[in-house]
DNA sequence: ATCTTTTCTTAAACTACTTTAAGTTTTTTG
DNA sequence: CAAAAAACTTAAAGTAGTTTAAGAAAAGAT
């Protein structure tokens, strides 16, 4: 479902979000403008299923989504999630054009911006900013996920918990709590008991 | 120590490496070559220390390093390594110009090339392609980091070991195992119990 | 508003891994 | 090449988590 009528409403997220690392005038906004799709996505609707080919880019405007996939014991798995201000997108789908082993879901109602490949490659070559921009976010998004290996060998699934519900009270309540457990790597059943204990 | 004499001898492998991505011309190519430099660093010598400023990232022309951090227990964890063809840094500290958190050290005897902060700035203002190559770098670094969280809470100890024994056989001959144990996260004693088992 | 599905809770039995401690082997250094 | 330091091994006791199973509560659908 595309909502082409909302994109000026949508687009100020993503020019605020792209201005804090480079400066497009406004030819080069209007040009990204014509090659963005803005897209409402409903709760538990998937914009990448296991096995399909990844086709782009989300940029999350409003909402929350994870990407996860099922393991051979047949359990989901969160690897990650994706809430206001985050690209989310199985980046190693994206380059290499196999079918995908993840899967990309609305946790909640939200809304996105869709970055189609070939519209990055033409953004890309007309818009050398842009290289620039994704380079910084890939930066710190692999920082992330260094600083959470850092946490997942040296604190306890209680550590864990405590930490992200003190750091981001607001999420915890976001998402359920199951998926939660799955990000954690510790089961619903220890994360329930966890919360017993002290709230 | 700056090897300046070897400079032509060390520079096939990053330019082999940046040409798998982007095309340079050859007064862009001796840019970089001006703004480059090689270092020759010894096993257990560190280019980056807990507390200082990280003012580099470090690309692997030989040998191999890892990325590691003092837990608040007082032992040390493997975040990261990096063999021949990595780029190796606190990406985070390097941004923000605070105290980094890590230490990069030589594994064993290596030979780096080394990008300082002015010099990359310098390079991507000069060569917009370099932001087209590290933002394809840091694509692959990203998705490999996500791949190995989806091992980390997948798989047990005993698994990832025989995977990245069947997969990476010269890899886990080459760093101590005590080093490998904490890149798995798991004990040194319990990787030296899972080796006895079958080998 | 009620029925169905999804999410969360509780608790007991179980396991993959840690901790501690001591000894052995390998590597490094003068 | 001898001494010291670093790396690896073995084993017993302990623990942070899982698994299984069943029921309770909350959310979604008609």
């Amino acid at each position: 479902m595309y909502i082409r009528s909302n994109i000026p409403v949508m687009f100020p997220e993503i020019l605020a979000h792209i201005r804090r690392f480079v400066s497009l005038n406004s030819e080069e906004e209007a040009l990204l403008a014509s090659l963005l799709e803005v897209r409402e996505v409903k709760k538990k609707e998937h914009v990448l299923q296991a096995g399909e080919i990844c086709r782009a880019n989300y940029f999350v405007a409003k909402g929350c989504f994870r990407l996860y996939l099922i393991t051979n014991k047949g359990a989901e798995q969160v690897i990650q999630f994706g809430i206001e201000d985050w690209w989310i997108t199985d980046y190693a789908g994206l380059k290499s054009g196999k079918p995908s082993g993840f899967y990309v879901q609305a946790v909640e109602s939200s809304i996105v911006v869709v970055l189609n490949k070939e519209a990055e490659e033409e953004l890309f070559e007309k818009i050398p900013q842009l290289e620039r921009y994704f380079r910084q976010v890939l930066e710190r998004a692999y920082s992330a996920q260094l600083t959470r290996i850092h946490y997942i060998f040296n604190m306890t699934g209680e550590e864990q918990y405590k930490l992200i519900n003190k750091n981001y009270p607001e999420f915890v309540q976001r998402v359920p709590q199951y998926m939660l457990a799955s990000f954690l790597g510790i089961t619903p059943e220890f994360l329930s008991m966890l919360r017993a204990k002290k709230d």
